[in-house]
DNA sequence: TTGAAAGCGATACCAG
DNA sequence: CTGGTATCGCTTTCAA
């Protein structure tokens, strides 16, 4: 590959010069320029990354940090950053680090190790890990962060609790997710506020964690200990498929006997009969404002602290029974 | 972040010998090795891995190009990749280029400016794109490529089709992928092989692509123009859940009626119902192999020339009928 | 408007 | 065994 110096010999003036020209910074004569272009053309030259990374002391390259890249919520997210980064000439460095601390600290040293331009973070702690490197938190937001874009948790809690109390709830089963996830506690709140608001009574399941592999055991458990319920509000996409598809076995009608919301909207919940109900997080949508964010962050050196909180909505399938009008009492 | 130079100061050696006792290259004394590891643990030192890349022209980063990152399949190819990688100290540096040769020219460009040490590609033309980048093909093999790893294609086509056969096949249609994708037409060799043999007869239904956003309307055509068939191979588990569905909606029982057969065995074949069977693709293990075929090319310098090609295997589900045994004629 | 030269942070050669 | 120094490719003062 070509370097800088080639042109400079090739087009007959110093580095300094084709610096210049290919930066548009400073002076430079219109025959130089010429000249410089010319040699950039015949050399098929292209300015190394990593030399300008290493004089500026940042690089183009963002780090993303995803729990679970089997995901497909994450998919989605690592979707909508990779496009507004690479609108703007960003790199996406990936790191997958699984739910686990060692992971997330190796990954968050290897990003400053290359200087990359910022981090976007699904773990809210790793503004304490970092070394200067402005982090924008996405997804999972906890109380003490103050930057950052997620979706409404506790809007999301109450839009699944009216929908399945607006659709003759009978015996509610709520799933709730691990709780050392702000998200999890948020959108329970929500669920419980808007239950207990319709007086409808509930029951609560505890699952361990969001991961995929999880997901089997957990349904059997749930079925065995809640053999009456007549409607599930479960903690992602993939519980919800996985509860229909369990009922099935059992002949259980979905939605008239059990009736399943789950919670995502994932790429497949269209893709399981009856189409699973859920609520939409927007999920690309995360990924893509928080990484414009980042970038105009980085770029200003000034952090704004702001909480971008997008909406979330009822995304009706077939999985919820017909909705029930209220009565004159 | 502390440098080389601060931590050469701290120990009052120089930093050759730093740089020496951190990479246990050449000869240092116990007692300088000492004041070195001290200092580093002092400054909370890191070596800088845009230095080392500069000198080295080689960084310890690896360039993965995928066609459609919401795609669960490239998915799990990723995530193969990517705990291949970490495991050896090398980080991922995404590229989504969506079947579109733009972007997949922009990315190669970007991962060698970036110096990265080698590229993991799913397009097999990614190799005449490259100025010295190791390239390993994944998945997506072409006539021409003689180094890569992928899953036995026409050998999966093989199965899907005896699959079939044996199981009172009636009208069956078989759904083809893009013609410009080798895999596709190896996997269609296989399986028209399979029919053949059998004397088992069929309908070809072409698709364009395997992208996500486009099966929706295929599905429509597909069921109005063969609303007869009893058979389906799909191009991808995506098609198959799909049909399933649309066979739920038009009150065809899966299988009795029509039974369906899916491929690359993607996570959510299993939470759709009936069970969707398919063709498992080891998309994780060309994941993982790819990428550690490629680092040790990387670090050998030499390019084995190898195709590696792994088995497949049919995941039996319940969406296909029970096996009919051969009668004695 | 231009070019010489000093970095950026590490590595590795060569002399001592 | 150790330290000085050239080098990787580029950017940006500073003087001319």
């Amino acid at each position: 590959m070509a370097t800088i110096k080639d042109v400079s010999e090739l087009a007959g003036v110093s580095v300094a010069t084709v610096s210049r020209a290919l930066n548009n910074s400073g002076y430079v004569s219109e025959k130089s320029r010429r000249k410089v272009e010319q040699a950039v053309k015949a050399l098929d030259f292209v300015p190394n990354e990593v030399a300008r990374t290493l004089y500026h002391k940042k690089s183009k390259m963002v780090g993303l940090l995803v729990p679970d890249i089997s995901n497909p919520y994450f998919t989605s997210l690592a979707s909508g950053a990779e496009d507004a980064l690479s609108n703007k000439g960003y790199g996406l460095l990936l790191g997958n680090v699984q739910d686990d601390m060692d992971k997330t600290i190796y990954y968050v040293r290897n990003f400053e190790q290359n200087n990359v331009a910022g981090i976007l973070a699904t773990s809210p702690n790793v503004t304490d890990l970092v070394h200067g490197t402005p982090v924008m938190n996405i997804d999972r937001i906890s109380n003490d962060t103050n930057i950052g874009v997620h979706s409404d948790d506790y809007q999301g809690g109450v839009i699944a609790g009216q929908a399945i109390a607006d659709r003759n709830p009978g015996n509610v089963v709520v799933m709730v997710g691990p709780k050392y996830l702000k998200i999890a506690q948020d959108r329970l709140a929500g669920t419980l506020f808007a239950l207990d608001a319709r007086e409808v009574t509930y029951q609560l399941f505890q699952t361990k964690s969001y991961r995929v592999e999880d997901a089997a055991e957990t349904i059997d458990q749930l079925f065995s200990k809640y053999p009456q319920m007549t409607s599930i509000i479960a903690t992602n996409d993939i519980y919800g498929a996985l509860i229909i598809k369990e009922a099935f076995k059992r002949g259980i009608d979905v939605p008239n006997q059990l009736q399943v919301l789950g919670y995502d909207n994932s790429s497949f919940g269209g893709l399981v009969y009856p189409g699973l109900s859920t609520i939409n997080q927007p999920a690309y949508d995360v990924g893509y404002i928080g990484a414009t964010l980042l970038m105009k962050n980085i770029e200003n050196q000034q952090i704004d602290k702001t909480i971008v909180k997008l909406p979330v909505n009822l995304v009706l399938r077939e999985s919820l029974r017909e909705r029930v009008e209220e009565s004159y009492e």
